[in-house]
DNA sequence: TACATATGATACCGTTTGGTTTCATATATT
DNA sequence: AATATATGAAACCAAACGGTATCATATGTA
């Protein structure tokens, strides 16, 4: 349970996969469609989709020869939630809200 | 702009960096009384802060010798806003939210 | 002033991570 | 059946990460 939302965070922490999950969100796509959009090696993209894929961010559809790669919002779910405990200090403590305008 | 995006995505995976996060909301700290908190040393302690600080979670106020950790919004701000690309395919595509019942 | 305390910084270590190359396997296609 | 294509997996490597121990420094306190 909690496991997943450290998953979930481990996957959100890579430029590259973030990336990945853009280029997700116009369409679903096969990992050599995904590869063909970065300057590394489809193994590299399949590491990473592997973790996206225990992050819960996507979900993977065999097709044929294919894998289809689509995104998956239980992932973004685990860390919105984890979040939403601090909206009180967003509401509550306004010094918070002013700690923006005034440190550096 | 996008780095600090990248530094609070990195400070956010590490699950003591979270539980710290978790203390500080509560109430504003030193590193000694965090350290206290956690079965690590404080140098481990004062390296997880470093990052935080670098993500715009916490900020850090000198006070005579001590050194006060305080929550800040802009960290979870920057995740957040990212995020909220994502919103648009709960909304739109009601087949990612079948997704989460579908698959597995 | 001398000593205690709170913190900072550096060197070091094992593990994880992001990447590559290489080889194997499964499915289309001719 | 033979070949091409899409993917998986393993071995390997350098860098980053999470941790420790140690030493230095700055601020209170007796």
């Amino acid at each position: 349970m909690s496991a997943q939302v450290q998953n979930s965070f481990r996957a959100l922490a890579d430029p590259t996969r973030r990336d990945i999950l853009m280029l997700l969100s116009r369409q679903e796509m096969t990992i050599g469609e995904i590869a063909a959009e970065f300057p590394i090696t489809r193994a590299a993209v399949k590491k990473h989709l592997n973790m996206l894929e225990e992050g819960q961010l996507i979900s993977v559809h065999p097709s044929g020869r294919e894998r289809i790669n689509r995104l998956q919002p239980q992932g973004l779910k685990n860390v919105t939630e984890w979040m939403s405990y601090f909206d009180q200090f967003w509401d509550d403590k306004l010094s918070a809200l002013q700690d923006v305008f005034n440190n550096q």
